[in-house]
RNA sequence: GGGUGGGUGGCAGAGUGGUUGAAUGCUCUGGUCUUGAAAACCAGCGAGCGCGCAAGCGUUCCGGGGGUUCGAAUCCCUCCCCACCCGCCA
């Protein structure tokens, strides 16, 4: 969503984002739903007013008992009323559509997000370690986690289909013990307030954060109309969703552990081995409610809060910058984070941190009360703190030993009943 | 699933056909008082759109949509949502 006032302003600003974004200039079509929208709301004013006018004075002629001049004004306004009705109607059109136009558009993007048209432009901004050296040729996550016993996709598939996984001893240790260090990490260490939200929610909440209307089919939808969340940035976020707060409860900072939904529809054959790309997947998610003065300022520190975990673990990584022609239609500025993975010599994100500006406020209309008294919509920024499904894949893979076994992390370690190593049980 | 009651300004909460855009309280802002603060007192305090240099004027908005009426927060229909009670269930 966007302010008209703000975007008939700027319409060379708001323009080269879209043109950056590789839609091609929008300006011109809102300006002119909205001209058509203003005209029509002026003439139904004019009529509103007649009617309002004659009404009082047929009020106060009955009230003086001057029944013929009460007919007589009656008379002049029969045809006012649907004159009226048709102009609502037409105004409720032009609005809707004008509306429906803005839903559809992506944010407009932060000054500093370098130009490109997909992923091969992404920037790279900082580097933490060398890639794991290995004296044995690294094997991928799943061929560990199935010689182990404890990661099975045949058993997965046969009650759920592809693209889900089942975990068992240690490596459901491993992964809720990874889930517990982060959060604890992001809520005690950094301040972030723990939040168990609902993982089910109504369209409208989708559409605040934006992964409606543009994206339905890449969510579950339930049979009664709400869907699964694909990541709790939606419920995390829409906590303020038809709020005015007052600037003193600024910043709102939550975080959260829960499982994310995604159909992933629009990538069939793609990193089908492996649970590297899963219908369900578990994510400690990151969002801070704040004041446009502040947003910018936080976006580096959330980097930064998710960057510890892999500091903590020491696991190799790097941080890109996303360019324009990669980033989500949410968001204003995107930062990923990429982990190191032996098995497939790469890096592969793991971590996404954004921010949104007021787009994401404007839809759910999540607003505060400045010193001035005066209402403005928040600035939103969210950031996975870590994915907990791929930051597992970096532990297994960048702490595989030759026989097949894992080191655990010593900061993982106590979260694991001290467990060192996963193994093989005898 | 059955029944009942509700959705009004930042919040709470009046208001059942005609100067009600909406009483009252709280919050907030400014002022008086005070060394300062609190309290008390006084004043102000919703948003969108249009016209206007401005002061201002007009109009719309009391969950959404439709209807009745010259006129609707107020009456009718419908949808959505919420609360409570009963039943069922973790």
């Amino acid at each position: 969503m966007f302010d008209m006032k703000w975007l008939r302003a700027n319409t060379e600003i708001f323009d080269n984002s879209m043109v950056r974004r590789g839609i091609g200039p929008q300006s011109t079509m809102l300006i002119e739903l909205d001209d058509t929208r203003r005209a029509t709301i002026s003439s139904l004013n004019d009529l509103q007013e007649m009617r309002n006018k004659s009404s009082k004075q047929i009020g106060q002629a009955k009230a003086q008992k001057d029944e013929e001049k009460a007919q007589q004004l009656l008379a002049e306004v029969a045809d006012l009323r649907s004159k009226v009705q048709a102009g609502e109607e037409q105004e409720r059109q032009q609005t809707q559509a004008l509306n429906d136009a803005m839903l559809a558009l992506p944010n407009l993007l932060a000054d500093d997000v370098p130009d490109g048209e997909d992923e091969e432009d992404n920037v790279e901004r900082s580097k933490f370690m060398e890639p794991t050296q290995f004296a044995f040729k690294p094997k991928e996550h799943y061929e560990l986690g199935e010689a182990l016993g404890m990661m099975d996709f045949e058993v997965s598939a046969r009650m759920s289909g592809s693209r889900f996984v089942v975990l068992k001893g240690q490596l459901a240790l491993l992964e809720r013990a990874l889930g517990n260090f982060m959060l604890n990490l992001q809520t005690i260490n950094h301040g972030f307030t723990e939040v168990s939200a609902p993982l089910l929610v109504r369209s409208e909440a989708m559409v605040g954060t934006g992964q409606l209307p543009k994206f339905a089919e890449e969510a579950f939808q339930t049979t009664d109309g709400n869907w699964l969340i694909p990541t709790s940035e939606v419920s995390l976020t829409n906590l303020v969703r038809e709020q005015v707060l007052s600037c003193k409860d600024l910043p709102l900072r939550f975080a959260s552990l829960s499982y994310c939904f995604r159909s992933e529809s629009g990538s069939a054959g793609k990193d089908t081995r492996g649970m590297l790309r899963q219908h369900q997947f578990s994510k400690v998610e990151m969002v801070t409610i704040t004041t446009p003065d502040k947003a910018d300022k936080t976006h580096q520190d959330m980097l930064g809060f998710a960057e510890e975990v892999f500091h903590r673990l020491k696991i190799p990584y790097r941080t890109i910058a996303l360019c324009s022609g990669d980033m989500g239609a949410s968001m204003q500025r995107t930062y990923d984070i990429e982990a190191w993975m032996p098995g497939q010599n790469t890096y592969r994100e793991v971590s996404s941190v954004s921010k949104a500006g007021d787009w994401q406020a404007r839809r759910m209309n999540a607003r505060y009360r400045d010193e001035n008294g005066d209402v403005q919509f928040v600035q939103t920024l969210n950031g996975s703190g870590v994915a907990v499904g791929r930051l597992m894949i970096a532990v297994m893979e960048n702490y595989q030993q030759e026989d097949g076994s894992i080191c655990v992390p010593e900061a993982l370690q106590r979260y694991m009943g001290d467990l060192q190593v996963i193994k093989v049980a005898k």
